[in-house]
DNA sequence: ACCTTTGTGGAGTGATTAGTCAATCTTGTT
DNA sequence: AACAAGATTGACTAATCACTCCACAAAGGT
């Protein structure tokens, strides 16, 4: 077992329980099984082990939403796909969902550079800016349809976890708000 | 000035800045201007402050939420009334309000006792509920319902922000996202 | 076999922090 | 004025925490 990942495991575990303050350092490595220097060997500090976590977290995020778009789609089937593929993901992964949000939510979000941040929004923004260009999307600012549909998706994650559905009327849940939604910025 | 007040406003300050853990009671009691030993007079624990803060605060927002709704309103009327108020008050507030969402992801919701959270979303659902039955608003879980006006609101509120529109240019965007949702549930 | 590099361990340290406490000050009441 | 009750202070403490350091083990190249 990779012990570097297992301090990641550990870390994630730990900060959606009690919080990155809430969880000191000799807990996350007794948690991952290793020595209180080894951790410090792989991250020098625990401010870098957060970023590291999350910028993992948001690589396998960001691979996986794209996972099931191809290069022939539609907008419209790229833009489903990619709603659907980030609720799976969210569902399958809620503690690391969970996360990102946290850590947005956190002073940590400040210690991102903001042209990395543009950077990951970009290929949602283009996607949206073509919307409005083919006339197929409203034409109202990229970042406030990137906004809202984030927020949907959030949100319907959110009551998701919270209630208990069957596989299939989830299924049927997501699929109607990704309706909903479409509809309203179309 | 009342020490007691001073305090939740010192600590509302640190807390949004520096995040709960990274602000330590010593620099709340500077930031207000009182002694290590009056912030304990008041608040018996760090924990105890963060609570009373969100109660404080969410009993604002609570308020304010239905400040200018009257009894004799419609159903859409007071659906209307309530968004614009807590958009007003998400923008006049913007500490206040992320201090919420900030504690919404942190643990120590946790100790917000489940009742109380049902409480505070109970005339909400019953509004949604009331909205269901008389058939204006599509026939979807109530939770589910609130879910995305709350993180449509939420969404709203984060681009506002991140934007610098002109207030006349504000106030048609928020008009405009009322009727985008309010669309999307009826 | 020898050496270098990298990984691993865990006791130890200096700094920080939540919370205490006893003394002093303020305020209001009789 | 005398008293009581609460407010305020800030030095103090016990505990905790991020991080260091140095010894040793593995791995891998020559």
């Amino acid at each position: 077992m990779d012990k570097q990942k297992e301090i990641l495991n550990a870390a994630l575990k730990l900060f959606v329980e009690f919080g990155f303050h809430g969880t000191p350092t000799s807990k996350i490595a007794k948690e991952a099984g290793v020595a209180n220097g080894t951790l410090f060997h792989y991250y020098p500090t625990k401010e870098a082990l957060i970023l590291a976590l999350y910028k993992d977290i948001k690589l396998q995020l960001t691979e996986y939403m794209y996972s099931r778009v191809n290069a022939g789609d539609s907008l419209e089937q790229a833009f489903r796909s990619i709603f659907l593929n980030t609720l799976d993901w969210a569902q399958d992964h809620k503690e690391e969902y969970y996360f990102v949000q946290q850590f947005n939510m956190s002073p940590f979000l400040s210690l991102i550079p903001k042209e990395e941040i543009t950077r990951q929004a970009k290929p949602h923004l283009d996607m949206i800016q073509a919307g409005i260009k083919n006339k197929i999307l409203k034409p109202l600012p990229n970042e406030f349809i990137y906004s809202l549909i984030s927020s949907h998706i959030y949100g319907l994650s959110q009551y998701l976890s919270a209630s208990d559905l069957s596989p299939q009327k989830q299924k049927k849940l997501i699929s109607d708000s990704y309706d909903m939604i479409w509809d309203m910025i179309t």
